[in-house]
DNA sequence: CGACAAGTTGACGCACGTCAAGGCCGGTGG
DNA sequence: CCACCGGCCTTGACGTGCGTCAACTTGTCG
């Protein structure tokens, strides 16, 4: 529940032909037409700080974002501050989409390390869905993953127990970061607290420490620096009864 | 958890000219042209009973869907029989976009009445991108309400107690059902029984007895003829602490 | 050195799960 | 016509997974 927005926007500094993410194997590549658009459609990008917020919920932010470094999450807050979290974020993922199509977003967005963003104006959007269909299609599909996501997501905290339950976020977090690239010789580390785990799974924060102590006894994570590291994925799945992430490659805009 | 998956398809019956559903105020106009390409993109009807499935997790679906008459839901199931609905299908929305775009389906849908559903070919989705923009569009901006919808149903499953989770589920169908022209002065009917309700709100059968009992107690609302009658949303919407559907005109594809 | 953020642990209570039984009702079949 | 059955709602008794309160630890930053 970080509080400084402290946001620094910079000129554009990486052109999308040089995007350090593009390579990566888990992302389609792109016909040159389609390159040469989104790169017009960038306005340039945005250095967040650990912890502060990207997105209000009840605002009307007139930008849309790709991630290009760092990780965040996605969360609704009650009146009486209540928290769930909804879904982490990571490099490649597009948000602010919410509030390009519906008017106003319904959560908010912080940063659980530093983040680079690019931005994009909202909009151009209709602009891309006249121009090229192809893109268009690849917007609906990244929501209609994220959808995926929330349904997993909901299946977890309705109907798996604790250890389940975190067994399976740590597993898809991890999953996840492993799809990106991480290294698969060590551990992957995900920049969160306990607090975050517990808002997450819908648990108290007591209980979701003595629930982590079960984990690390196993020897499947680890608590350090800060951070969670996963030590063992497929185990983790395995408690979790999860089947994976049937991840193919993705479009990135 | 029905298993019949007894269908029964139907010639083209309703051109889309004049669709029951389109003439309602929640739906937006439609430009002749647009109207004229989606007559063109729907395939035929499909009526199907109560308790069939409609959509099973795991496999290809040929067509997209979208509801005329009727309810449904969409959920998911783990190997060990536990169920968890995430979602519920009403008259306007549009079910099998995900096998359209990622290919597979991750979730099972099941009628909960009589339905009647306009099915489309999911081949000629990419040449609705292509020739209309505008129409593109509105499929993500489909795709995006469902995810408003879920995120919110992720906040009540993780954070709010039992009575204010069912308070709010009620509330929340109640709510959609109104703006679908439901007759204001009589109670909305909800064709459900109350292990839907458990499986959505990730509770027990008995427990979820014991709160429709407060609720009933209270008036809010009465189990009647295998459905459940809310007699006074804006109650179970106070209870729930939910600020209630935000919603203006949406697009009919 | 104090202050603060994050992890850890124990004691205790409650919200919810589980097991079990029974009631109501419509449908089916002799 | 009644006997039976299965689906759904209801209720009681009892157990437990998780929440709450509270304290202590450890590390980091000034």
């Amino acid at each position: 529940m970080a509080e400084e927005t402290a946001k620094r926007a910079v000129g554009k500094t990486t052109p999308c032909v040089n995007c350090p993410l593009r390579p990566r194997p888990v992302f389609r590549n792109f016909e040159p037409d389609e390159l040469a658009f989104v790169s017009g459609f960038k306005r340039g990008e945005l250095v967040v700080e650990r912890g502060s917020t990207i997105l209000h919920e009840g605002s009307r932010s007139a930008h849309l974002h790709t991630v290009l470094q760092g990780w965040g999450f996605r969360y609704k807050l009650m009146s009486d501050g209540r928290r769930q979290i909804l879904n982490y974020i990571l490099p490649g993922d597009l948000i602010g989409l919410q509030a390009s199509l519906v008017g106003e977003m319904e959560h908010s967005v912080d940063a659980l390390s530093p983040m680079v963003l690019c931005t994009f104006d909202r909009e151009r959007l209709r602009e891309l869905y006249v121009r090229f269909p192809g893109l268009a299609f690849d917007v609906t599909w990244l929501a209609s993953r994220e959808e995926q996501m929330l349904d997993e997501n909901l299946l977890s905290v309705g109907r798996r127990s604790a250890v389940e339950r975190a067994a399976y976020i740590l597993a898809f977090l991890s999953a996840r970061a492993r799809l990106l690239g991480a290294r698969p010789d060590e551990p992957v580390r995900i920049p969160i607290t306990q607090q975050h785990v517990a808002d997450t799974l819908g648990l108290s924060l007591v209980h979701t420490n003595r629930t982590m102590k079960k984990l690390a006894d196993r020897h499947l994570i680890a608590w350090r620096d800060g951070a969670c590291q996963v030590l063992d994925v497929d185990a983790l799945a395995a408690v979790a009864r999860w089947r994976g992430l049937g991840e193919r490659t993705r479009p990135l805009i």
